[in-house]
DNA sequence: CTGAAAGCGCTTACAG
DNA sequence: CTGAAAGCGCTTACAG
């Protein structure tokens, strides 16, 4: 498996491995000649010659690699940004390096710990409760980082946000009018902003619109999101109360939440009213077509990648934020 | 974004970088005085030095990276695959790169040149069609390579199988014994030789059983799944035949072809009857409980990380093949 | 038009 | 117990 070098095909050309160098990275500057360079194309060719990009990363300190990590890539949400990451990366002559944290933060520390030892030119996170002090760190050394998907307080870090707060008011807000008897909110219990902005969104909207609204939250934990989930439904629709609606605030809680409902056969929307996150395969399996916030997945992954690039290529050092809107898809899921 | 060096380390102890390096990777052979170790430490610690792990693959032609190429990562079958691989490739200190080949040749190649020059240490491939040649090479040159999911014929490439044919075959007898008139076996018009090992221990197991029963094939491309198979099944269905059975050979099938019974309101099993392929979040929204055959997945990305490690650490240069056996997950979908 | 040489950040036989 | 030096496979200013 020993690889041709560089200096396999100075030797068969008869040349000096500066000019395989040159010839091979068509630098203009120093001008070769024709023939120099067909020998050496054809060399390279027939020795089956791949460049090393290690001896070339540790050269010019930059290892086109990225750095991407988040909570589970096998989650639907994270799969998919993760291809349009990786398309966009690769536009850009990166390739992507994964890693899933499992909100765990020392499996944060130690992937972040394991990328920087691979020179990744940046990562692409989604950071984990607690995880402010390492990424602030990081950002003082000037490491190029983009976060998605979530922000951390307290830290100024460049990323990609959704405007959670205001496409749950919205959301909230077409509830509202359509004057259910009760809205339940299913969210997690947790300390992420992202999440507690979807939260917020929803109580204040609530609050400021002054009907006559009964509201619940259902917030679950990360160990047992089925079995809560379904354990606290069946305790709030167990007597069929009329007009109720649910907001799932997550596709992993539709998924629990309507699976629940599609086998006790509660009917949607007859029964009770649904709304919920994102847009996943999952649902099209359901009998009602579920109205959903769509996050624009590609066009974030799109401005990941670039601020990330740019950052890198130091066309900017600023710790720039980036919003970008959800949009509520209306199906036949609510009354 | 300057990082810190073993030279600097040694610059401020005072001492060469021969011994940093032999500190601070815990070499046994030179024995260092205790104070040094510990000043060498210190500094390391407070400088917050991170190893520069391109230079020690320059040295020792080991990256710890390893490829993984998909048909597509978004994909659940395969972000679920990747996310057991990531775990076994962790414990044995391998990361993960990933890239998605979109079932294209001229993509597989680039993502093969393109991990070919990261370096890596080993390859896992779902082999796209036409990719034999492509394969055989870098077998040819020894370089560590397992394929996951599917294989090719004509080449020998160690490898993780699924027994594809004989857990079909199960499939089934199962439904044969079951007594339908007519059974639908729904795939891809492909010559991927798992996909036609399922097709084919359909077939043949319906031909020897000597039972009366009707067959019919729904085959469909990749460009529009859904679609193909909407309209298929409207044509197959349309007359509400008594007693067929849907045979869908993947999960995407599966996922289009549910979404149409559900959507159109025929119900399972009263009206159909169904199994599928592979284990996935979203048979949960679906009103029946979808049997289907389950693969071993975690033992699949065990074994195919254990795979790659012993040929890159030449414990074994055989191009092995390992077949794991699938599992019929019986539950109501079927009368 | 082409080559000798230094250097990227490490490791490791060898010498002392 | 510790250091000088060569080398991994490239790139690139410099010299000729």
């Amino acid at each position: 498996m020993k690889r041709a070098s560089i200096k396999d095909i100075a030797r068969i050309a008869g040349v000096s491995v500066a000019t395989v160098s040159y010839v091979l990275n068509r630098k203009e500057g120093q001008r070769i000649s024709e023939d120099t360079k067909k020998k050496i194309f054809e060399i390279a060719e027939t020795i089956n010659y791949v460049p090393n990009r290690i001896a070339k990363s540790l050269q010019n300190n930059k290892t086109k690699l990225l750095g991407l990590i988040v909570a589970d890539i096998s989650n639907d949400f994270y799969s998919s940004i993760a291809r349009h990451l990786e398309d966009k990366a690769l536009k850009l002559g990166y390739t992507l390096i994964i890693g899933s944290s499992d909100e765990n933060l020392e499996k944060f520390k130690k992937l972040i710990e394991l990328f920087s030892q691979q020179q990744v030119d940046g990562m692409i996170v989604a950071p984990v409760a607690g995880s402010e002090e390492i990424l602030q760190k990081l950002v003082e050394k000037n490491y190029p980082l983009v976060t998605i998907d979530r922000y951390l307080k307290g830290v100024n870090i460049p990323g990609i946000i959704l405007n959670n707060r205001e496409i749950t008011e919205n959301t909230t807000n077409y509830l509202i009018n359509k004057d259910f008897d009760q809205i339940i909110y299913v969210g997690y219990d947790t300390k992420l902003p992202h999440l507690l902005d979807r939260q917020n969104g929803f109580e204040s909207t609530i609050a400021e619109s002054g009907k006559m609204v009964s509201t619940k939250h259902i917030l679950v934990g990360l160990e047992n999101i089925a079995g809560e989930i379904q354990s606290k439904l069946k305790d709030v629709l167990g007597g069929h109360p009329a007009n109720t609606a649910l907001f799932f605030s997550s596709n992993k809680l539709a998924v629990a939440g309507l699976s629940y409902l599609v086998k006790n056969n509660i009917k949607v929307p007859t029964d009770v009213s649904v709304v919920a996150f994102d847009e996943i395969d999952a649902y099209q399996l359901f009998p009602a077509d579920i109205t959903y916030v769509k996050q624009p997945l590609e066009e974030m992954a799109d401005e990941a990648v670039k601020l990330l690039d740019m950052q890198i290529n130091q066309y900017s050092t600023l710790a720039k934020k980036i919003t970008l809107s959800a949009e509520l898809i209306i199906q036949n899921s609510t009354k």
